[in-house]
DNA sequence: TGTGTTTGTCACCGCTCGATAACATTCGTC
DNA sequence: GACGAATGTTATCGAGCGGTGACAAACACA
């Protein structure tokens, strides 16, 4: 499973954050942010900094890693497409 | 591998278009951001948006999975000094 | 060495960030 | 329904973002 999308992110943290049984204010606090913060990028803020959103994946114990496609197979074109279609406005 | 600081995210992205041969400039220009940006990124630059990052994953064909620890076996205290230890100025 | 490319860094600007405080809404449980 | 907890949402504020343009340093190669 990938997550490409900054809703993609902000869901995977809200059913981490779920199984664990901590509030968005439990885990706010101990990440080091507000509340309010915690809401806005579970609901998939596209702009949110991404020194606090990996603050808040060592919090959840969800370290990341990469998966790498095979590129040689894909063509420049194929590649503007694919990130057109996963590019979101910043609202 | 897991990637839990802003400086390793950047490390893996200049390896990550190294490797594809591209210029900062090239990846850039894919990414929808100037190169500036990148060159800032790739010297981890900690309060990069989101957003800009996943769409520069998106272009290197780098998709970020989550390897999740065993948080049962991990005290509170375990993980605030964790968390402590990972938390970096934001300069 | 000389030339062009790539990367690092700066000042300026418009815009949005995240914290705080407050209030509204939804959820869970009785 | 009633109650408290959890979550959603907004306004305000100081601070920093990212784009642009410019310049210098580092690099590659003939």
């Amino acid at each position: 499973m990938y997550y490409r999308t900054p809703k993609a992110i902000g869901q995977a943290i809200r059913k981490r954050r779920r199984a664990l049984k901590m509030t968005q204010a439990n885990l706010a606090r101990r990440t080091g942010v507000s509340r309010q913060w915690v809401a806005a990028v579970e609901r998939g803020k596209p702009r949110a900094e991404l020194g606090l959103i990996l603050r808040t994946f060592n919090v959840l114990d969800m370290p990341i890693m990469f998966g790498v496609d095979d590129w040689s197979r894909r063509s420049a074109d194929e590649i503007d497409a694919a990130v057109e279609a996963a590019r979101a406005p910043r609202e």
